[in-house]
RNA sequence: GCCGGCAUAGCUCAGCUGGUAGAGCAGCUGAUUUGUAAUCAGCAGGUCGUCGGUUCGAAUCCGACUGCCGGCUCCA
């Protein structure tokens, strides 16, 4: 995270079981330094769950080295040394960094590099201070505890790799990570509260539900949905579209790709081109032709720059056997030559590949739906009577994510989002916005969501026409707006710079895996950009062409991600609405009559639309029991001759144990009432 | 993409320092006729992720690739 400097007042209020963690980080260096003086420290705060130290250091370190540095870890917190802080100047810290003394136990032959690089960073005015416990002294800014004693229970958990600063360009390190907490007993709670974590993990709940899959030769990042896993993606664009149907939201429907034209009107070919997957190019007869004709023109170039290279080459040996003056000279300037030969030879072959890449239709997978969106609001004449437009669409899109961004459902390749888009005056921004966003309040409070973040990200003016679209004025305008529109609304959020899309601000709604990941579930962000890209216009009251604004709105996000995030929320508990399995009946024994009772249980249930099964299996009961619990089955019928004659069903319901047996008919209506209702 | 780790049956996992694969569950077949978290028996199931190397011999050692896992970076 390479967030701004915290200041000494955000420090100050470290909360105590973070300042003991922070100290726990110092000991851990300690450690570290004890097996391996030479290791080089940069930055050890506390985390959420605990904290960790970046340490450069030839050995890497594995799991199996904990032990050791556990050992000595329990030895300083043993020894109970006293966290003294000291105040330095400027040029104190320096020198003392120079003789590798900072984040060290002696002083040493290295300079401590990250720690020098930390000063030059602390602002002039802010105070320098370092701690010491026993012999090692830190670049600190503090708190800590009073004595390494105080750090009462802890434990190394992993160690991974982190960019210094957390930036790709520079050095890797190695991060070490640990929790720490007052008592034994917390800690072994937060571990054994890990291990329920585990339990709920979408990807193990996803194999063991038959909700998902991923294969291999399909692709990675590439789900399928089981019929189990699709049921949940179903009810939730049902769901979506009644709210959305209900909010005068229209539906359209839109291809998977398109040509790259729309996306260079668009700007996702040059701000967005890294996420998308390489272009499929199309070439008719003719161009087929062309273009082996410009390939076979390439190789040929090719060749005589491999030739000119072999003539360099030995042009240069005899620059150097060769002793006479002019000769040499002459030979010099044989290699000026040939150098300019080269580049001529590269540069055609540049013209000729881009030739080539012209040649033919280039065609895209979409990465966003928001362009064809575009074209169908361009498609019809449009007047400000039409306005508000919502164009709505549960589009699938493919981005090409980093191999190692893949995260199980919560992070894919291929997504299908829950967009839609708001075209509307400026007048109608305020009351569009807001409705967009009361309609995510509603749905969290459907799926009992409290704990989520609204992040409203704006951009980094230092990144205009990299990241983001070059509009100075028109982003500050926007984000104003937006910001002014969030406050009056009463809505609580967070502002974080530099992470807007590249044609707006944006507001995600932030929520953690049950894995402490954190992810954007939804998203509402404001588009200045595209509108005036595709020209488009409405005919105003005036008669005057004008340029709608547009809001991308996206409130239960994408299928994948959203019901990776429900599995978690719900520990594959789903209420019955969307429970992949609502009704099993379970028959105790299998006499035709009985079967035959069950089975027109069965028929009314799905005559209802309820996803009902039936297990007519030759287990007893209490297997057919296990069964459907561990399939997490929300609702199960049992009958057995007791209720084939009572004309009842025996009610048992996932969780919650045998509710007793009631009238067949009742225990339907039930089931179809909570259904309509969408009971949590 | 980067750093590190891992890869044995559909799933969960055994398989010591190299001598050519094993369990439970799931599956199939049969028996059992059941009252709320596993009835019994039998059968079948694996080119040990892929490719290459070392070796008389590789699941085991080495290398490359692929995928997954933990992070970093990036995002719905």
């Amino acid at each position: 995270m390479n967030e701004e400097r915290k200041t000494p007042e955000v420090r100050a209020q470290m909360t105590d079981i973070e300042r003991l963690r922070h100290s726990a980080s110092h000991v851990l260096a300690t450690a570290i330094l004890k097996i391996w003086p030479e290791a080089q420290f940069a930055a050890g705060p506390p985390v959420e769950n605990g904290f960790y130290y970046d340490v450069d250091l030839p050995h890497r370190i594995s799991p199996d080295d904990f032990e050791k540095i556990e050992a000595e870890m329990k030895k300083e917190i043993k020894a109970n040394h006293p966290f003294e802080r000291m105040e330095v100047s400027r040029d104190e810290a320096l020198a003392l960094g120079k003789k590798g003394r900072l984040a060290a136990l002696s002083e040493r032959h290295e300079p401590s590099r990250y720690k020098l690089d930390i000063i030059e960073n602390i602002p002039p005015d802010e105070k320098i201070s370092l701690y010491r416990n026993g012999d090692f002294i830190d670049l600190c800014a503090g708190p800590h505890v009073m004595r390494t004693g105080n750090i009462g229970a802890f434990k190394l958990t992993n160690v991974a790799s982190a960019y210094y600063k957390g930036d790709e360009k520079n050095p890797q390190l190695q991060r070490v990570y640990g929790t720490a907490f007052k008592t034994k007993k917390e800690l072994d709670d937060y571990f054994a509260m890990l291990e329920e974590a585990k339990k709920r993990d979408h990807r193990k709940l996803g194999r063991e539900l038959e909700l998902f899959v991923f294969d291999d030769d399909v692709g990675p990042g590439l789900p399928m949905f089981l019929p189990r896993g699709a049921v949940i993606a179903e009810e939730l664009e049902k769901l979506a579209k009644e709210t959305e149907f209900a909010a005068g939201y229209q539906r359209v429907r839109t291809p998977h790709i398109a040509r790259d034209k729309l996306y260079k009107k668009s700007g996702h070919l040059p701000y967005y081109a890294g996420s998308m997957f390489p272009p499929m190019i199309l070439r008719e007869e003719d161009d087929q032709e062309v273009a082996r004709k410009i390939e076979r023109e390439i190789a040929e170039l090719e060749r005589q720059r491999f030739e000119l290279e072999l003539n360099s080459g030995s042009a240069m040996f005899h620059a150097k056997e060769e002793s006479g003056e002019e000769s040499r000279s002459a030979e010099v300037q044989k290699i000026i030559d040939v150098s300019k030969f080269k580049h001529e030879i590269d540069a055609k072959i540049e013209c000729k590949r881009k030739q080539l890449e012209e040649l033919g239709d280039r065609y895209y997978l979409k990465a966003m739906n928001c362009p064809h969106h575009h074209k169908l609001f361009a498609a019809v004449p449009r007047s400000y009577r039409d306005l508000p437009l919502r164009l709505a669409e549960y589009g699938t899109d493919y981005r090409y994510e980093k191999s190692g961004e893949l995260f199980g459902l919560m992070r894919v390749r291929s997504l299908q989002m829950n967009d839609a888009h708001v075209y509307c005056t400026p007048e109608q921004f305020e009351a569009e916005f807001n409705a967009v966003n009361e309609m995510y309040l509603k749905y969290f409070k459907l799926f009992g969501i409290d704990k989520y973040l609204m992040r409203f990200s704006t951009h980094d003016p230092s990144k205009l026409g990299q990241k983001f679209v070059d509009e100075p004025e028109l982003w500050k305008q926007t984000e104003e707006m937006t910001r002014r529109v969030l406050k009056d609304s009463g809505i609580d959020y967070v502002e974080v710079p530099n992470e807007a899309a590249f044609y707006g601000p944006k507001i995600d709604v932030q929520v953690w895996s049950v894995i402490g990941r954190e992810f954007s579930i939804a998203t509402n962000q404001v588009d200045f950009a595209q509108p005036r890209n595709f020209d488009l216009r409405y005919k105003d009251r005036d008669n005057i062409d004008k340029i709608p604004i547009c809001i991308h709105r996206a409130p239960l996000g994408t299928h994948e991600r959203f019901i990776g995030f429900l599995i978690e929320h719900y520990a594959g508990n789903f209420p019955l609405w969307l429970s992949p399995e609502q009704v099993r009946i379970l028959t105790i024994g299998d006499e035709p009559k009985l079967i035959e009772y069950a089975r027109s249980i069965l028929s009314e249930l799905r005559a209802h639309q309820v996803r009902a099964e039936i297990d007519e299996s030759s287990d007893k009961i209490n297997g057919k029991v296990q069964r459907a619990e561990q399939m997490k089955v929300h609702t199960m019928f049992v009958i057995g001759k007791r209720d084939m004659e009572a004309d009842a069903v025996s009610v048992r319901v996932h969780g919650k144990g045998n509710l007793g047996a009631k009238p067949g008919a009742d225990a339907i209506a039930e089931i179809l009432l909570s259904i309509k209702e969408r009971r949590p």
